[in-house]
DNA sequence: CGGAATCTTGAGGCCCGTCAATAACGGTGG
DNA sequence: CCACCGTTATTGACGGGCCTCAAGATTCCG
């Protein structure tokens, strides 16, 4: 394997995560003990529904997809885990499988802490308790949102409102896609198929612009929020 | 208003509440003299939409109905707050508003701790901390359970599903749908046709008997689990 | 007992999933 | 640089599940 382009070591991920960030040196330095990292090329699993569940695991650098398989065959994609961010079921409950599946999208460097050394953490540093706590809310409060979505308006809507919130911090006028339709697909709750059609559609109604198969403008914002 | 056929004072919530449980005999008295606690009537609001949030919310005694409304006015449950429950958006982030609403669906008690009051509590208590952890990882499972059903399986599946959980835990053989079927439907993310329609069906399919419109018994759980 | 809310049942239609065939893309090696 | 092949995307035809609208039946509760 190729040297890493960029070296990440435990320091990295403790800098990187929000619930590490506000924490005192000291704390940030213990912390850093306790993480062992790991590199993983594109399309591995970081973990599998059915796998033992010990350890929370933290996107160093990279990005990974999480979703789960319904008892048909389907998957449902539950989200994109981006630098920094931490799958946390792992780490909270004891002694519990995976139910889901974590692949990555690209080369990824990720980060580890085993199940009973965070625990002991959290009992240890309480502000990085309640950091946790903020992060899951937070994580709840976008989980209810997409239930929401996903059950109460139509796949032009949902497409539409994934198209604004992925061009959205961009300033660019022409944005790409950062997954392929498929995987857009399992997250909107759709087909790759259905994706096709709703966005050649969208650019019909004047709302967007293809550039390419997976490069976008956004033409009119206020149409599109405005769908369904 | 009439007086309360049981009393529920500060002390029944703090025991009450998961979250508490395994606390020592003095922090569960330091929360307890935190708490606040209403009566509602049934069909009141806890909370609406656009509502500064500012409490965490335990339901001491009663049941109660979270769900969002999405932008076309369809309404999405997102949970049922049973004796013990508790909100937890309110409490956790600092200045948002609520985005959902919640509802009694009977005679309910409630009690409230403030946000600023809570926050302290964990910082002070980390075992709470943890415990707080442990249960909104639980329902950030069981949140991307839901996500993951409704997108992937027939409505028939869901309400299977929705009957052999909900009869689950009472053995009576016959037993009564707690919600009314609207509810049940915007829970499922269908409308109250199609229940009516699915329940006469898996009836006619011999998998259920239906008693009443609202009282039915199980017949055949293993295809119920099979459906889909 | 009476009125309101809830539930049931039917008819009709549309959104979207499925299946299938063709086209475009992207990486690899000659 | 181009030819090649697997993956991904597009487009069409078709069907079905479920939503909508509407009317009638039933239940609930004062």
């Amino acid at each position: 394997m190729a040297k890493l382009a960029h070296d990440h070591t435990a320091e990295d991920c403790v800098e990187l995560v929000t619930i590490f960030q506000n924490l005192s040196k000291k704390d940030k330095d213990t912390i850093a003990t306790l993480v062992t990292h790991h590199h993983y090329k594109s399309g591995e699993y970081l973990f599998s529904a059915g796998d033992a569940s010990d350890s929370l695991i933290i996107v160093a650098h990279g990005q990974a997809k999480v979703f789960q398989m319904s008892a048909n065959g389907k998957e449902q994609m539950l989200r994109i885990l981006q630098t920094g961010d931490f799958d946390g079921e792992a780490a909270l409950f004891s002694n519990t499988d995976h139910n889901s599946f974590a692949q990555t999208l690209m080369d990824t460097d990720v980060c580890q802490i085993s199940r009973s050394d965070f625990q002991k953490l959290m009992q240890e540093t309480p502000e990085m308790a309640v950091n946790m706590v903020n992060a899951l809310g937070r994580r709840i409060a976008q989980l209810e949102q997409q239930t929401t979505e996903v059950t109460t308006a139509s796949v032009e809507s949902r497409l539409a409102n994934y198209l604004l919130e992925t061009s959205a911090g961009l300033d660019e006028e022409i944005f790409t896609l950062p997954l392929k339709k498929k995987d857009i697909a399992t997250y909107l709750g759709t087909t790759p198929e259905t994706i096709s059609r709703k966005l050649t559609s969208l650019a019909k109604q004047g709302m967007i612009e293809k550039i390419s198969n997976n490069k976008f403008k956004i033409l009119d914002t206020d149409r599109l929020m405005m769908i369904d």
